[in-house]
RNA sequence: GCUGAAAUAGCUCAGUCGGUAGAGCAACGCACUCGUAAUGCGUAGGUCGCAAGUUCGAUUCUUGUUUUCAGCACCA
C-alpha cells in the first residue's frame, strides 16, 4: 500500500484535500470549529469540533458531496501572512486556533494562512495551487478523537480521507483496503477454524480451537528448541500470586490498573498475574550466583492476564489471558551489549524463518530533559544506552529512535509491524531493566567477593503466541507453511468402492510417519473434495485412484497448483520430510 | 475507558413503516459411483444477543446490559 507521508507531492494534495474538508465541513456546519489537520500514512484527518453534532455515515457522503461542488468551483488557494498579533485578532473567537497561534514562541512570528474562496484556514502550507485538483479522494471513516490526544480532554469529530492525482490510484488503494481486510486473522480464524470466542468465557479470552492448538504447539516446539540451543532454562510458575509479590515488584503500585482485581482466601489476598517476570526474580534468588555464572536465562511460555481496556481487545492480537513467549536473562552490566545482542540475532533469525520482512526496529531511550522520572542512574543509563546503539549498528539493523518512550526501568528494544487492519503493534521485545532486581535484592558474587546487583532483560521473541499467531495468520494469508499447518495432507480417494482401502493404507503410512493427514472419503463428487480442500488451504492434496492403487505410488497436489505429481512413496514421504525441514 | 456503528439459522446475509421471519452455503436423508474448485431432489434447523419498559401485541419502538466492529486513549 502506498505510504502517503512518504510521497512529498501526495502529501501536499493530501493536506490540501483536509482544507476542502474543513470548508465543506464549514458550510454544512457554521458553527464549526477546527483543530488539527495533519497528513498521515494512509490519507489525512482533520479533528473537529461540532458541538453536539455527531458525523454519521450518511454525513460523511454529504461532506463529500459538497468537497465535489467546492472542487468543481475552482477556486485558487491562495497563501498569505499576518504577524501573531493579527493571527490572535483574527482567530479571536476561535479557541483552537488561539491556542495554536498561542504556542508560537516568538511574538514576531509571521503566520501564515491560506484562503480558498470563502474558507481560510491556519496552515504552514504548501498547498495545490487551486481545489480543482482535488478530484479522487474519497472520506473514509470518521470517529472520536481527544482533543490533543489526550483522554482527559474533550472528544473531537476526526474524519478520515485520501486523496490521489487519479481514479485508478484512488480504486487501488480502496480494493487494496478490501483485500485486507480479507487478511484480516480475525476473518481467517473463523474460516480455518482457528479459534472461537464466546460472550460465557469473557471478552479477549479466545478459545483455541484444535486446529489453532497445533499451530501454537509447533510454534511452541521451534522457539524451545532454539532457547534450548542458546542456553536458556525453562521453568513453569503459578499464574496466581500473592498481592505482596506484586508489591515486591511494583507492579501493585504501577500496573494495578492492568490487572484483574485481587481475590481474598481467607486472610490471604491474591492476583491473577498480570506478568511472570516476580516469579523469575525469586528462581533466580533461590540460590547463590557466582558472577562466572551469569548470564542466566530463564524462560516461560507463560499464561498471563491483564486487563486491557474494553475498546483494546483484538482477536488474538490483544487478549485479556495470553501466554507470553517470556524469557529473563541475568546479566552482570558489562554483558549487557553481548546479551542484546544475542536476543537482537534471535529475532533476526526468527523473522527470517518466518518470511517477516516488513517491520520496524524502535529503540526506546530515555528523556535526557526528564530524567526525573527514570530509575536513578545516570551512568547506567548512558553505558547501557550507548551499548545498545551500538549493538544494532554492528548487525547492521535499521532502527530508528523514540526519546522519552523508555520505561522508566531502563531502555527498551521493540519490533513494530503493521497488522492487515488497525494500528501497529508490537512483536518482539527487548527491555533492559535496572529496578527489578533491586527490588528482588537479587545479587551475584563478583570475582572480588563482593555482591553484585545483576540487570535484567525481559525479552519475548514472538511477544505472545497469541499475537504472533495472529501476525502469521494474517502474513501468510492464511496459506500456512507445511511445517505449521494444521492439516498437512489430504488424502482424497477417487471412487471409495475401489480405492479406500489403498487411501487407508497411506493414512497409516504417512500418520505413521509423523505427520498430520485427513481423508475425505464422503460420498461428494471429487471435484467437490478438491474444492473443498483448497478453500481449507491443505498444503498437500492426494488423490487415490486406480493408478496409484496399482502402482503403489502417491499422487500430490500441492495448494495453489492445479498439476499433480506423482511419486514412489518412499520419495514422497522423504519429500514431505524435507519441506517440513526446510519450513516451506 | 471514550465517541460512534452493529448483533436475525452452524456460516454469509436479506427482511419486518409493530401482527413471532427468508435465501445461499453447511448439516441430515435419498438418488448419482464420480480423476482435480460446488450433481440433483428432499428434510430439518431461529425465544431475531440478553433484560426491562411502552403496547391488545415487540425481532421491529424506548432504556439498560453483554458482545462485536471502527477510531481515540491505554499498553509495567
Amino acid at each position: 500500500m502506498i505510504n502517503i507521508k512518504e510521497d512529498e507531492k501526495l502529501s501536499v494534495l493530501n493536506h490540501s484535500c483536509a482544507h476542502l474538508l474543513a470548508q465543506a465541513v464549514k458550510h454544512l456546519y457554521p458553527h464549526a470549529m477546527f483543530w488539527v489537520g495533519p497528513v498521515i500514512e494512509e490519507g489525512f484527518y482533520y479533528d473537529i469540533d461540532l458541538g453536539d453534532n455527531v458525523i454519521s455515515e450518511d454525513d460523511l457522503v454529504k461532506i463529500e458531496k459538497e468537497m465535489k461542488k467546492i472542487s468543481k468551483d475552482g477556486k485558487r488557494i491562495v497563501r498569505h501572512e499576518i504577524s501573531k498579533g493579527e493571527a490572535l485578532e483574527q482567530f479571536k473567537d476561535d479557541p483552537y486556533k488561539v491556542d495554536l497561534i498561542s504556542r508560537m514562541d516568538e511574538a514576531d512570528t509571521i503566520i501564515s494562512c491560506y484562503t480558498q474562496g470563502d474558507f481560510t484556514d491556519l496552515c504552514r502550507g504548501p498547498h495545490v495551487e487551486t481545489v480543482k485538483e482535488l478530484k479522487y479522494f474519497k472520506l473514509l471513516k470518521s470517529s472520536g478523537a481527544y482533543w490533543k490526544g489526550d483522554a482527559k480532554n474533550k472528544m473531537l469529530q476526526r474524519i478520515y480521507g485520501i486523496c490521489f492525482y487519479n481514479e485508478e490510484d484512488l480504486n487501488n488503494h480502496l480494493i487494496a483496503l478490501e483485500d485486507a481486510k480479507q487478511r484480516d486473522h480475525r476473518k481467517i480464524g473463523k474460516d480455518l477454524d482457528i479459534f472461537m470466542s464466546h460472550d460465557l468465557v469473557g471478552k479477549g479470552m479466545p478459545l483455541w480451537l484444535p486446529n489453532g492448538a497445533i499451530i501454537r504447539k509447533q510454534l511452541e516446539n521451534y522457539i524451545y528448541e532454539k532457547e534450548q540451543k542458546m542456553g536458556y532454562k525453562h521453568v513453569y510458575t503459578p499464574c496466581v500470586g500473592t498481592v505482596d509479590l506484586y508489591k515486591t515488584s511494583g507492579h501493585w503500585d504501577h500496573y494495578k490498573e492492568n490487572m484483574f482485581p485481587s481475590m481474598k482466601v481467607d486472610e490471604e489476598e491474591f492476583v491473577l498475574r498480570p506478568m511472570n517476570c516476580p516469579h523469575h526474580m525469586l528462581i533466580y534468588g533461590n540460590e547463590l550466583h557466582s558472577y562466572r555464572d551469569l548470564p542466566i536465562r530463564i524462560g516461560e511460555f507463560a499464561a498471563d492476564f491483564r486487563y486491557e481496556a474494553s475498546g483494546a481487545v483484538k482477536g488474538l492480537e490483544r487478549v485479556r489471558c495470553m501466554c507470553q513467549n517470556d524469557a529473563h536473562l541475568f546479566v552482570r552490566p558489562d554483558q549487557i551489549g553481548e546479551e542484546f545482542k544475542k536476543v537482537v540475532s534471535l529475532i533476526l533469525d526468527v523473522y527470517k524463518d518466518f518470511g517477516i520482512k516488513d517491520y520496524k526496529f524502535r529503540l526506546s531511550l530515555r528523556d535526557p530533559e526528564d530524567t526525573e522520572k527514570y530509575f536513578d542512574d545516570d551512568d547506567m543509563w548512558n553505558n547501557a544506552e550507548a551499548k545498545l546503539r551500538e549493538v544494532l549498528n554492528e548487525l547492521g539493523v535499521e532502527y530508528f529512535e523514540a526519546v522519552g518512550e523508555a520505561a522508566f526501568y531502563g531502555p527498551k528494544l521493540d519490533v513494530e509491524v503493521k497488522p492487515a487492519v488497525g494500528p501497529e503493534i508490537t512483536l518482539s521485545t527487548c527491555q533492559l531493566d535496572f529496578l527489578l532486581p533491586r527490588r528482588f535484592e537479587l545479587t551475584y558474587v563478583d570475582s572480588d567477593g563482593s555482591k553484585k546487583i545483576p540487570v535484567v532483560l525481559h525479552r519475548a521473541i514472538f511477544g505472545t503466541f497469541d499475537r504472533f499467531t495472529a501476525f502469521v495468520l494474517e502474513e501468510t494469508k492464511g496459506i500456512l507453511p507445511l511445517w505449521l499447518a494444521p492439516t498437512q495432507i489430504n488424502i482424497v480417494p477417487v471412487n471409495n468402492e475401489y480405492h479406500l482401502d489403498y487411501s487407508k493404507e497411506l493414512q497409516d503410512l504417512l500418520s505413521n510417519a509423523g505427520f498430520r493427514v485427513e481423508m475425505d472419503a464422503r460420498e461428494e463428487k471429487l471435484s467437490y473434495r478438491m474444492r473443498e480442500s483448497q478453500t481449507r488451504k491443505i498444503p498437500l492434496t492426494l488423490i487415490v485412484g486406480d493408478k496409484e492403487r496399482d502402482d503403489k505410488t502417491i499422487s500430490y497436489r500441492l495448494f495453489g497448483t492445479t498439476e499433480t505429481t506423482t511419486l514412489s512413496q518412499e520419495d514422497f514421504i522423504a519429500f514431505v520430510k524435507d519441506s517440513i525441514n526446510n519450513r516451506k
